[in-house]
RNA sequence: CGCGGGGUGGAGCAGUCCGGUAGCUCGUCAGGCUCAUAACCUGAAGGUCACAGGUUCAAAUCCUGUCCCCGCAACCA
C-alpha cells in the first residue's frame, strides 16, 4: 500500500484591523481550490489561514475605535472565521497569532536564529513609516510639497531611535540568490520573481526585528521590553500551523516544508526573501514555493468606501451563491494576474458558462434519460467515432487539468473543462439523440450514456472548484459518494448501465439580476 | 527619470520569451434545431495588432524612440 504523499498549503493570514474585504475571500477561495484539488488526487492535505492579529496597525485601529487591540481582534477574526466558512473552505485549521502555541514557535524560532548568531543587538536610528511597518533608507525617501517627508511609498515617515535587536539579513543575500537559480519555481509566476531577484541583487541590509515603543506583539525571549517584529511573528504562523517547535511530532513531520503559500502580490518580499533566510539561520527546511496572486479591481477601480464600490464577500456569497462565486473568480481572473469584477461580469459568467454550458448539457441530457430510458442510465450500444472522439476528450481532461494546476493555473484548468462541455453540447446536437427516439432508441441511450460519462467526469474534475454543485451534478448521474476521487476517471469510473437515477433538476439557474447593477459608475 | 502592469475587430482577453496565413469569450446579424434553463448548433460581418523609425525574404512578435491608460503609494490581498 503506497504511502499518501502530504501536500501542505497556506494562505497568508488576514490582517483583522477591519472586516474581510473581497481580496481576502479570493485568496482563500483559490487556496481552497488548489486544496480539494490535491485531495482528489488522493494527497494528504493540510490547509491552513487565519489572521494575524498583532502588529502596530491593531493598536492604531483599536485606539482609534477606543477599544484594546484584543478587543478589537475578538470582534473581527470571527468574521474572518465566518468568511472562510461561508466560502466552502476546506481548511483544516485556522490560526490566530495570539494563540499560546504561536508564541512558542516564535520564541523557538527566535532562540534558533540567536543561535545561529544572527541576532544581534543594536541602535536603530532611521525613517520609520508607521503604515508600511518599515523603516527606510533616507536615499529611497521622497519630499512632500511641504517639505515633509514620504516613504517610496508616499506614506509619512518619522525619524525614530530605539534600541533594536537586528537579523543579519545581509549575510544571506548571496546565499538567496542562489536559492533562486537553484529553484527557480521558487517563487511565482515568473514577473514576481524577476522583481524579487533585482531586489536581492541591489544588496540587502539587516533587518530590524524588534520594537520597543509598545507592548502589542510576542515578547523577546529573555527580553520581554521588546516586541518581535510583525512579519517574524506573522510568517511564524506557517511553521505554528503544523505543530512547530515540535519538530518530532507526526504532524509537523508529516507536513512541513509547506509545499506553498498562496499569498497577495504586495507581500511577496516577506515570503520570498525574508522568510527563507530566517528558516535557514534556525536550521529548518524551507517551504518548496510561494506563489503571489494579483489583485481585483472593482471595474479598473480600486475599491473605497467612499466611492462605494466596496464588495462584501457576504453579500456576493448571498446574492449568486458560493459555487457561482468561486466559479467566477477563479475562471474570470488569470491566477497570479490582476482581474476585474463587476456584477455583469459575475452574471454573464454565470449565464453563459454555468447556466448554459454545464446546466443545459446536464438538464437536456437527463431529461431525455429519465422520459426516454425509464429513468436509468441507459446501456450503450457500440460507439461510433463520435462517440469515441468525444470520450477521449472527456478521458483526456484529468492529464490537462493536472498539467494547469501544477502551473497554479487554475483558469486554464477550468478552460480545459469548458472546451470538452461546448464539445459535449456539439457532439448532442451533431447526433440528435431526440431523432432517434422512435427508429432507433439503442442509438439514443448511447448518446445519452456517452453525454452523462462526460458530464461525470466533468463534474468529478470540477469539485475543487463549486464543491456542492458539483456534488448535486454527480448526485444526478447516480455517481457513488466514494466513486467521486480522481482514480474514477477515465475508463476506470465509467457509469454503469441501469443505475437509477433521480428526476432531474437544474444544477445551475440562469441569474436574473434583480435592477440595474448598484454600483454603476457615475464619472 | 518612483515602482509595476498594459495599449490586438463593439467589450474583455490570448498570442509577444522561441519572428512566418491574427485566435478565443461575450456582443451583433443571418440561418438551423426543437432534447434542453428563450437554452444548443452553423455561418457571417467586424482588426493598417497605440504611433514612428530600424533589423529581416518576412515583425503583433526582435531593437530604438514617442504617446496614452491603469494599478501601488490613502479604510487593501
Amino acid at each position: 500500500m503506497a504511502e499518501k504523499r502530504s501536500y501542505y498549503i497556506t494562505t497568508a493570514i488576514s490582517y483583522p484591523n477591519d472586516a474581510p474585504h473581497i481580496g481576502h475571500a479570493y485568496e482563500a477561495v483559490a487556496a481552497d481550490a488548489l486544496a480539494r484539488f490535491r485531495r482528489l488526487q488522493g494527497m494528504d492535505v493540510f490547509f491552513l489561514t487565519g489572521t494575524d492579529e498583532h502588529g502596530i496597525k491593531m493598536l492604531q485601529t483599536a485606539r482609534k475605535q477606543g477599544i484594546t487591540p484584543s478587543e478589537l481582534a475578538d470582534r473581527n477574526t470571527p468574521r474572518f472565521r465566518e468568511m472562510v466558512a461561508a466560502l466552502n473552505c476546506s481548511n483544516d485549521d485556522f490560526i490566530r497569532t495570539r494563540e499560546a502555541r504561536h508564541a512558542r514557535a516564535c520564541e523557538e524560532l527566535w532562540r534558533r536564529m540567536q543561535a545561529n548568531g544572527d541576532i544581534y543587538l543594536g541602535k536603530y536610528a532611521g525613517w520609520y513609516s508607521v503604515r508600511d511597518e518599515a523603516y527606510y533608507d533616507a536615499s529611497e525617501l521622497k519630499e512632500a510639497a511641504d517639505g515633509t517627508k514620504l516613504s517610496p511609498q508616499g506614506t509619512p515617515v518619522e525619524w525614530v531611535e530605539e534600541e533594536s535587536y537586528f537579523f543579519k539579513l545581509s549575510a544571506y543575500q548571496e546565499w538567496l540568490l542562489a536559492h533562486y537559480a537553484a529553484h527557480p519555481e521558487f517563487i511565482g509566476p515568473e514577473t514576481r520573481a524577476n522583481e524579487v531577484t533585482s531586489f536581492v541583487r541591489g544588496g540587502l541590509q539587516d533587518l530590524s526585528i524588534s520594537r520597543t515603543t509598545f507592548d502589542w506583539g510576542i515578547p523577546v525571549p529573555g527580553d520581554p521590553k521588546h516586541i518581535m517584529y510583525v512579519w517574524v511573528d506573522a510568517l511564524t504562523n506557517y511553521l505554528t500551523g503544523v505543530g512547530f517547535p515540535d519538530e518530532a511530532s507526526a504532524k509537523f513531520k508529516r507536513f512541513w516544508p509547506a509545499d506553498v503559500h498562496i499569498i497577495g502580490k504586495d507581500i511577496i518580499r516577506f515570503h520570498a526573501v525574508y522568510w527563507p533566510a530566517f528558516l535557514l539561520s534556525a536550521g529548518v527546511t524551507l517551504p518548496k514555493r510561494v506563489f503571489g496572486h494579483g489583485f481585483l479591481y472593482n471595474r479598473g477601480e480600486k475599491m473605497s468606501k467612499s466611492v462605494g464600490n466596496v464588495v462584501d464577500p457576504f453579500v456576493l456569497v448571498d446574492d449568486y451563491g458560493v459555487d457561482p462565486l468561486r466559479y467566477f473568480l477563479l475562471r474570470e481572473v488569470p491566477f497570479g494576474q490582476d482581474g476585474h469584477y463587476s456584477r455583469e461580469a459575475i452574471v454573464q459568467r454565470i449565464n453563459a458558462d454555468l447556466a448554459n454550458d454545464l446546466g443545459n448539457l446536464a438538464q437536456r441530457s437527463l431529461s431525455m434519460i429519465a422520459k426516454n430510458c425509464g429513468g436509468v442510465v441507459p446501456a450503450p450500444g457500440p460507439f461510433t467515432e463520435a462517440d469515441a472522439t468525444i470520450l477521449a476528450a472527456a478521458d483526456a481532461c484529468l492529464a490537462r487539468v493536472e498539467q494547469a494546476i501544477d502551473a497554479f493555473a487554475i483558469h486554464r484548468a477550468l478552460e480545459v473543462l469548458w472546451a470538452v462541455i461546448a464539445d459535449a453540447n456539439r457532439y448532442f446536437a451533431g447526433e440528435q439523440p431526440w431523432a432517434h427516439k422512435k427508429t432507433d432508441p439503442e442509438r439514443m441511450g448511447t448518446i445519452l450514456y456517452v453525454t452523462a460519462e462526460v458530464l461525470r467526469q466533468v463534474g468529478i474534475l470540477v469539485q475543487p472548484i463549486m464543491p456542492e454543485s458539483a456534488a448535486k451534478l454527480l448526485d444526478q448521474l447516480g455517481v457513488a459518494q466514494q466513486a467521486r476521487d480522481f482514480t474514477t476517471l477515465g475508463p476506470a469510473g465509467r457509469l454503469a448501465p441501469g443505475t437509477e437515477l433521480p428526476p432531474p433538476q437544474a444544477v445551475f439557474p440562469r441569474h436574473a439580476e434583480a435592477g440595474p447593477a448598484p454600483e454603476q459608475p457615475v464619472l
